[in-house]
DNA sequence: GGCCAAGCTGCAATCGTTTGCACGACCGGC
DNA sequence: GCCGGTCGTGCAAACGATTGCAGCTTGGCC
């Protein structure tokens, strides 16, 4: 039914090695035969089957992706730029949405390890020691997570949550909070890290509230905790959390940014969306995702490799929720 | 180096045709040895090859979907729900974003549809010409898009389109706008006819504006066309438009709804969380791509499939966004 | 003209699995 | 005791590609 090499051979009087080598290795094969059996074979329609060459090469030409929710907004732009580098490589892309199930994570690897050349993890939520078998089944790259001897593309959360809380500080903020977000999320722990460095060096003091699930209910269920500590700007562990927290602030009539500056991480795409917009840290995500594909590759090609690990900058989206403190602390007029 | 079914027969002290009979015809080989070699398979940690198995019996375990846009918040529902049942099934899914790209399409598909035992095409942008080529090329399942010869699932666009337009003329509006959305969308085209049917019911006059672009700008973008028309609700072509459309009478200080209503399609999450939150059209994602998943291993299962086309219900999410219209029809006070 | 090297090409083995066919053992019925 | 039928198992041929090796041709040079 489909057309084989040995058609081709066959439509260009010679034999199925010669079509191989003159689709593979050009140096190999006299040119003008290699012309005519390329012409031949792309009008006869001839495409590799990939199974086969996978059989003897060892190589499938897949690449398996891990990630935890693709209805989270912060992992489409990743998955969009690792699909579109790992296509430009003529790599293929098997993609696995775990549904935030960590305790799955491992068996959904091993099974996908067998079927790939190389494997990206997004935002593993697998504890270290599973991790750490997960990527010795086959070439691995993490991205937003880290671990010593794997390669890595993470994102200088640090770096945001330190330019965040300079930011606050230099509106006058001196009292400011932190929702944090599951305890086990490595990109979390960053975060908390990066608010405290920041704290200590603007001298302003941090109120630890939380953690909440990091999703907008999540947000909106802390509102009243936010308002209860003795802060005027507050930081939530990403921008669902502060989106639910501003949509609770906006219920109570507490106005945003003049009694509450609000503020998350990751720049999704309804932080521009809604009023007032939220000023956030944002992700270069598909840029990430190119980088971490480059990564994989290279890993790939080489023999020996070496772990790697990248960190990509992150930007501060200064928007409308966040501003000067009120002169006056206390209750509204 | 990985463990193959050589390995295993020979540590069950039998030949390879029988771990693979052990393994996927329970009836031809005995009781005892069959039990012997299943536990020295897992025991080993044996997992066949779906290359070289696939080579023979011709089918890879894989299933293919596109998508156009993966950050548009309408599809990782859809995704989710086919990723799951693929699993379930045992099938292993390749993604391909399409980033909005129509013409690229077409030799995406062929690409894919040589690794697949059978394609999903979630909303596929090319033309039908294009697109009847392509689902001859293997089983397919359209998503969100119908052809008569092709198997579909698709929603009851039409229905939701025509309850929400019952809705506002229950609110008492008699002039309602239509944003329209990309010209060639076949949902798009849906929604516009049962738009016109429920317009025509409820006697209301219909105002068709538009198209423009099916993004939050977009949606920003049309507000004077909007309020320069003579209508007290708008309909839009999706809720992404819808919102966008909202934050720019937002900043023209246009009350919602008590001046203007507004009304999208789809139920993103984005729909619930803004202020005031989105009356839409809900689609059941996640089971769309579940039937669509069902269709199409039925499809693969039965030797002379037919084409069946499913539509799965929508429900109208009446929140915020819509209310009665003022009293006076004039100019504010 | 003879020789050698280089450049192309084909043969055949191989990857890991499935499956048609044949073979041997065993059993029951005549 | 022989025959026919089951049942369980192994042999070997596929599937479609790649690749080491060997053989052929060709051309250049002495």
């Amino acid at each position: 039914m489909a057309v084989t090499i040995r058609d081709v051979a066959r439509a260009a009087g010679v034999s199925a090695s010669t079509v191989s080598r003159a689709l593979t290795v050009p140096g190999k094969v006299d040119e003008n035969t290699r012309r005519r059996v390329l012409a031949l074979a792309d009008q006869l329609g001839y495409r590799p089957n990939r199974a086969a060459r996978g059989l003897i090469t060892g190589r499938t030409g897949n690449l398996g992706l891990l990630v935890p929710d693709l209805a989270n907004p912060f992992f489409p732009g990743l998955v969009k730029g690792i699909q579109a580098r790992a296509l430009e490589s003529d790599y293929q892309l098997f993609v696995v949405d775990t549904d935030e199930n960590a305790a799955a994570e491992p068996e959904l690897v091993r099974q996908l390890a067998k079927q790939v050349d190389g494997m990206l993890l997004c935002s593993p939520r697998m504890r270290p020691g599973a991790l750490r078998e997960a990527i010795g089944l086959v070439p691995t790259v993490l991205v937003n997570r880290a671990l010593p001897e794997a390669s890595s593309v993470t994102f200088a959360d640090v770096d945001g949550a330190i330019r965040l809380v300079t930011h606050l500080a230099g509106l006058g903020h001196r009292g400011i909070g932190y929702i944090g977000g599951p305890a086990d999320s490595w990109s979390g722990a960053q975060r908390l890290r990066g608010v405290r460095v920041g704290c200590l060096q603007e001298s302003v003091e941090l109120h630890e509230l939380g953690p909440v699930p990091p999703t907008y209910d999540g947000g909106q269920a802390c509102a009243d905790a936010v308002l209860a500590a003795p802060v005027t700007a507050v930081i939530a562990y990403n921008d669902l959390v502060a989106i639910g927290l501003c949509q609770a602030l906006a219920e109570r009539s507490v106005p945003v940014p003049s009694r509450l500056s609000v503020t998350g991480f990751d720049d999704i795409p309804m932080a521009g969306m809604i009023r007032p917009s939220l000023t956030t840290v944002g992700m270069p995500l598909g840029e990430a995702g190119r980088a971490a594909v480059d990564l994989l590759l290279a890993q790939l090609a080489d023999p020996a490799p070496r772990a790697r690990q990248q960190r990509v900058p992150t930007t501060l989206q200064v928007r409308g929720s966040t501003g000067a403190p009120r002169p006056d602390d206390g209750t509204p007029t």
